[in-house]
Parts: structure tokens; C-alpha cells; sequence
DNA sequence: CTCGCTATTCGGTGTTGCTAGGTACTAGTA
DNA sequence: TACTAGTACCTAGCAACACCGAATAGCGAG
């Protein structure tokens, strides 16, 4: 896509793999292979793993190891209490910003 | 507010200052109070002028100084046509980002 | 045995907002 | 005079995050 996706995404892209792993647990390959079809066409593979690292030792997600039959062991994550209480303190966040976003393009800014 | 909305402001408040340029010619004290206002309660002086300076060296936005009263001479900013060009792309960005998590929030992802 | 798919990891880069100051001009006040 | 506060702008160094490119590893097909 574009720069400007790739910004917006810092802070966001987080959120939105959390909130995946509400749904249901996921591996990397496989939140990676789903974000694509969704169309972040050309989220980076580094990225998401990175991410999960990251979330892994803020201890927002659990992890365990699944054997792949084509390939090696997948790490399944899976969102634990204080990943679900993070999560919806993220939606909360996205709200706001949301709200004031669509304020804006609505009306303008208010003189 | 926390660091969450310092991370999704990444990539949104150049176009929220675009947008609020769209809206008409302001300048960076003032562009900052009105952010304070909308919410954004602890946005850093140094972040718009800094934010400005970039988009003034992109070419998106004209400059001219205005004399003020009570202090400086004000740099009053108004976005140009390709300021305006920038900000649609924007608002197109934003709304295939905003339309995937509100569906990620519905219904979670498909299994 | 090499190619392609699955699956994860890592080092270095660029952009961005924040921190924490500093400069400069005006007006009010002790 | 000296100080304080409000207006208005700028800068250097920092941390977080997504990107790129490459490496590693296992398995099946040709």
C-alpha cells in the first residue's frame, strides 16, 4: 500500500492482533497469511513477529508450542486476562480517536 | 492520556493537522490549544511545530507571517492543492483502516 | 537434491511523537 | 528596575514501532 498505511499502523496494528487472538488462538505465519487477505497486503512477516515478541513479554498472551506437519513447530498465542483487560483498554483509546476523526471530517473544525 | 494514543497518533495527527488546515488557516500555538481542547490532553508543543515544519517542507501547506500583539510574530499556516490532495489520500487510508476494526470489533475475525 | 512452501528469528533503518529545555516579545506588578 | 506570566516558536536527543533483507529449519514434490 503506501507510507501512509505503514504509519498509521504503529500503535494500531497491535490492537488489531490482539483483538484476533481474542477470537481464537494463532500463530504468526497464520495472523500474517490473515492480515494480508484482509488487505494489508504488504504487511511485513518481520513485523508480526516482532509484535508477538513483544506482547509475549508485556505477558499479554500465552504461548505453547504445536508441531507442524509441513514445517517447524508452530508458536500457537493465545490472549490471556490482562492481554483481554489491555485489549479493551485499546478499544477504548480507538474510540476516542475515532470519534474525533470523524468529527473532523465531518464538520471541520469548529471555528 | 497514555502511551497507547501517543502510538496511534503516529501517522493520524499529520492528518488531523491537515485536516484542521482544510478547515482554515491557523497557526501552530493555536492548532495546539484546539487539540488540548479536542481531548488530546497532552499533546507537546514541540510535536505540532515539529509536525508543521515537516508538512511546510513536503509542500503541502503555505506560510506567511502574521505580526501578534502580544508576543512573536505568528507563522499562520493553509494547506495548498497538494496539501489538499494529501489530506483526501489520508481520509481514504483512515477509512480502510477504521472499516477493518470496526469489523475486527463486531465480529471478531472469521473463522 | 534442489525448489518451494511452511514457520520463525534477527540486525539495521527511517519515521514519528515525546522530553526538556531554550529564545523572543508583550504586559502587569512589586 | 526586576520579576512573572502569557504568547509564540524552535531544537537536540530519546524511545517505540513498522520496514527491509537475510538467515535458519523442516517437509514434500519434481
Amino acid at each position: 500500500m503506501g507510507k501512509l498505511v505503514t504509519e498509521m499502523l504503529k500503535g494500531t496494528l497491535e490492537g488489531i492482533v490482539l483483538a484476533v487472538l481474542g477470537g481464537r488462538p494463532a500463530y504468526g505465519y497464520e495472523i500474517t497469511a490473515w492480515l494480508r487477505d484482509q488487505g494489508f497486503s504488504d504487511i511485513a512477516e518481520g513485523t508480526v513477529y516482532a509484535l508477538l515478541v513483544r506482547i509475549e513479554q508485556r505477558g499479554l498472551v500465552d504461548v505453547r508450542k504445536v508441531p507442524s506437519e509441513k514445517g517447524p513447530p508452530r508458536k500457537v498465542y493465545s490472549l490471556n486476562a490482562q492481554g483481554q483487560a489491555y485489549l479493551e483498554e485499546f478499544w477504548r483509546t480507538w474510540s476516542f480517536l475515532a470519534e474525533r476523526l470523524e468529527q473532523l471530517r465531518e464538520e471541520g473544525p469548529q471555528t
